[in-house]
DNA sequence: ATATTTTATATTGTGTACAATATAATTGTT
DNA sequence: AACAATTATATTGTACACAATATAAAATAT
């Protein structure tokens, strides 16, 4: 009965293993047109909304390691599109902000999801739909985090 | 318009970045155990079904590149679990099997994806029913390869 | 006020990912 | 048969991912 488990066709999780991987390769391309990778695009996109936050804000809504994150924001800003300065009123946050060059890529990147979710062919409603179930999942497997047995 | 596509939460393709990430990481305490990595773990899902096989194979099924499953063959031989040899009747080839440690280590393996599947909460259909949807879009987002406008 | 603990970020080390390049064996061509 | 093109795998170089450790500043305790 477990076997069947063990059948790579039959794992839900490669799926999404797999399909992550697919989606980090199509946004490439368009990506590195703006000089950004995946999860520097991410990171950016915190900024779009957010402007001037610390190092933490990032890792949290990423919900990624400093050691993912640091060396990447060393990355954005030899690139430009980021300024890191140590915060005044507490010497350990720094805080992390576009520059004229981070911002004004933002027009810019504005087409790239739109055109992934062309590729997805779904409808809004479709959209939507999906990012409820996995938005449900996530929380699920969250709660089931202690499921020894 | 496409400035909501901007908005972090409402990136489907972000959710698929975190849960694939979220799941490793939830795999990667009882993979330990084994002695393997997640991606290891597929490697040997492959094998575990159809032992000997040539590198190619194993990079098509999981969709890698060589440059990922070349190290990831080799740390599995030093590990003992696999055995490397070259093809008799075509010496480009190199066959991949299993040793008697990389078997005797399927039954172990057993527990863990239906670990896992207890987490998600899903009943068989829910899981089934996802199972199907991301296996759509896969096909879907292969189709529309092309979406340029 | 000083010692302890906590917090914020950075660094180290191992293991993917993947594009680009290299190498060697096989097949196809002339 | 000699050469070119193809195929199978490996290597190089850059960039994540993440656990574990390090470091320094701030908060707390005594």
């Amino acid at each position: 009965m477990n076997d069947a488990f063990l059948r790579l066709d039959n794992q839900l999780c490669f799926l999404f293993y797999s399909l992550s991987r697919a989606i980090t390769r199509m946004y490439a391309p368009l990506l590195a047109e703006l000089g950004l990778t995946y999860p520097q695009y991410l990171v950016l996109l915190v900024l779009w909304e957010t402007d001037n936050v610390e190092v933490n804000h990032i890792t949290e809504l990423l919900a990624m390691d400093t050691g993912t994150v640091s060396p990447m924001l060393k990355r954005l800003e030899n690139a430009g599109f980021v300024k890191r300065e140590r915060s005044a009123d507490d010497e350990r946050k720094v805080i992390v902000s576009l520059t004229g060059k981070g911002s004004a890529l933002k027009s810019g990147a504005a087409k790239v999801p739109a055109e992934l979710f062309c590729k997805t062919g779904f409808t809004m409603d479709e959209y939507g739909d999906m990012k409820k179930r996995l938005t449900h999942l996530i929380k699920k497997m969250r709660e089931n985090e202690k499921c020894a047995d």
